[in-house]
DNA sequence: TCGTCGTTTCGTTGAATGACAATATGACGG
DNA sequence: CCGTCATATTGTCATTCAACGAAACGACGA
């Protein structure tokens, strides 16, 4: 992993060396189809339990899970739990931290 | 939905019904490390042919002319042939478009 | 035309991904 | 405690992907 480096302390690392990794996760988990229809159950700041998103997208409950998951390790998502049940809602913030570091990074190589 | 109509024959389609196709293969072809490394080649307009890809990279020269293939059906690079070499470099404007269509697509679901 | 060089396409292999059923974990209500 | 409900994890299978070598394609120059 790390060739060059040894001066970025922490925070979203210049553009310069690349992407940063959670920006990484952020364009594999957006790259996928079932989990973009995920995405677009969140409009409008709606929040939803696992089994909800498995019933509307029409996969099991495992898979939502898995893909919630993965959707919160690229910071688009964040989860709220409330008694037995967890509610997912995109996360804004994250979204945009992304969209910021993709943008320095083109901006970098194109 | 008659507001923005249907009469964008190349522009993205509204961020309602989800991510434009060409930003879906945006999405996968920065998702990748090994094409990360490649796009970092071609900082500041750079231009280079697929065997020059191959070797600063590290892989063979299959291996680039497939992952360039990938990257320029991503928007995010473009080809000219010179004789017998093509020549790839950055494409500023897909690479625009395609963060446009993003855009939108995370304030319709964010 | 023929050979050669650069690129693309083809065929294959091993690794990663997406989906499911089954099971484990965790949080109530009794 | 014990059973149940919602979620997370595990194990497995099918599909997809990244990479390679080999072969096909295309554009020169001799």
């Amino acid at each position: 992993m790390s060739q060059t480096a040894a001066d970025e302390p922490t925070g979203p690392q210049s553009a310069t060396s690349g992407l940063a990794p959670q920006t990484q996760e952020f364009l594999k988990a957006l790259g996928s189809p079932t989990r973009q229809r995920i995405m677009m159950l969140f409009a409008r700041g709606a929040e939803m339990s696992v089994g909800e998103v498995a019933e509307r997208v029409g996969i099991s409950q495992a898979t939502a899970s898995q893909q919630l998951t993965l959707l919160r390790r690229g910071g688009v998502v964040t989860s709220r739990r409330d008694g037995k049940t967890v509610f997912y809602r995109a996360d804004r913030d994250g979204a945009i931290a992304a969209l910021t570091d993709l943008q320095s990074y083109l901006a970098t190589c194109c």
